[in-house]
DNA sequence: GAAAACCCTGAAGTGAGTATAGAGTCAAGG
DNA sequence: CCTTGACTCTATACTCACTTCAGGGTTTTC
């Protein structure tokens, strides 16, 4: 098939998937003789795998772990536990900071039940003193936050 | 004061008050003969309030609405209200999100308890059926993720 | 007067794509 | 045979919120 079947076949943008190529995650496809590229039903299950990763929130160097696996069938796969343990680690800390975060903005939006001035606004001045009560401060993180 | 003790002052590097001064969230700050930039007070508290809405998850187009509020004090603050509603309603999606991704990879680890061989990997093999029973598609967020 | 500590600018890199420009390929219809 | 339209190709730039780097200049301290 071609790159826009396999695309509408797995869900996935035309651009993305030749940028998975770029990065080394789908092998370089065949191609025709007008240089379309050209795909196997082997290629349609490996992008399968890597979206799926990808719906799983992890990083492209952690699917390519994966993929590594999946390509030495024979080896050990105590790594995969190990990748996965992590990063359910990271998701579930994600989690418990927005939930303080979220706390956070509630109780700011509370200042201010009412419009009225910018200056009297209890949300602009209640965001000078916000996690002055020991907020941790923002650190670099895995897992993405609300943007 | 000059910009690293800003910078030490405010916990923030200080390629990132450079950034902001580019971007136009801190005024250009005057220079010495030297052509450091020196600060004043109000640009550390100004500094403060942009670090703050970055701790609450805010992006820099939001801050910059909060910006224009702060240097308006007559308008009224009805817009404020919304953006942190909305800006709510994106942490409080998220928090949703990660917490069925959360479950679904302890589901996926619970497949593998101890290592074996990769091709009999209950976790590779089970990312290929991850999601199958219904878990939506990733969309596009506003609230980072996992990394 | 020299070394260390501080500061400057401009450009490029990050992750994971998305978007665009400009060109080539292919099948169907006239 | 020619054109139209759908499809594909490459290369490049853009996103966001910084971070890092190269290559300098300035100020302070010994």
């Amino acid at each position: 098939m071609r790159i826009g079947e396999l695309a509408q076949a797995s869900g996935t943008p035309i651009e993305t998937i030749r940028f998975y190529e770029r990065e080394g995650l789908l092998p370089a496809a065949p191609r025709t003789e007008g240089n379309y590229r050209i795909y196997t039903p082997q290629h349609a299950e490996r992008l399968g795998f890597i979206r799926q990763c990808r719906n799983l929130d992890m990083t492209l160097d952690e699917v390519r772990v994966l993929l590594r696996f999946k390509d030495q069938p024979l080896a050990a796969c105590g790594e995969v536990n190990s990748l996965l343990d992590e990063h359910i680690g990271h998701v579930a800390e994600r989690i418990r900071e927005l939930r303080g975060l979220e706390k956070e903005l509630r109780s700011l939006r509370a200042a201010c039940l009412t419009p009225h001035v910018a200056a009297d606004c209890g949300i602009l001045n209640g965001i000078d003193q916000a996690g002055a009560h020991g907020a941790a401060q923002r650190k670099r993180r895995h897992v993405r936050g609300a943007h």
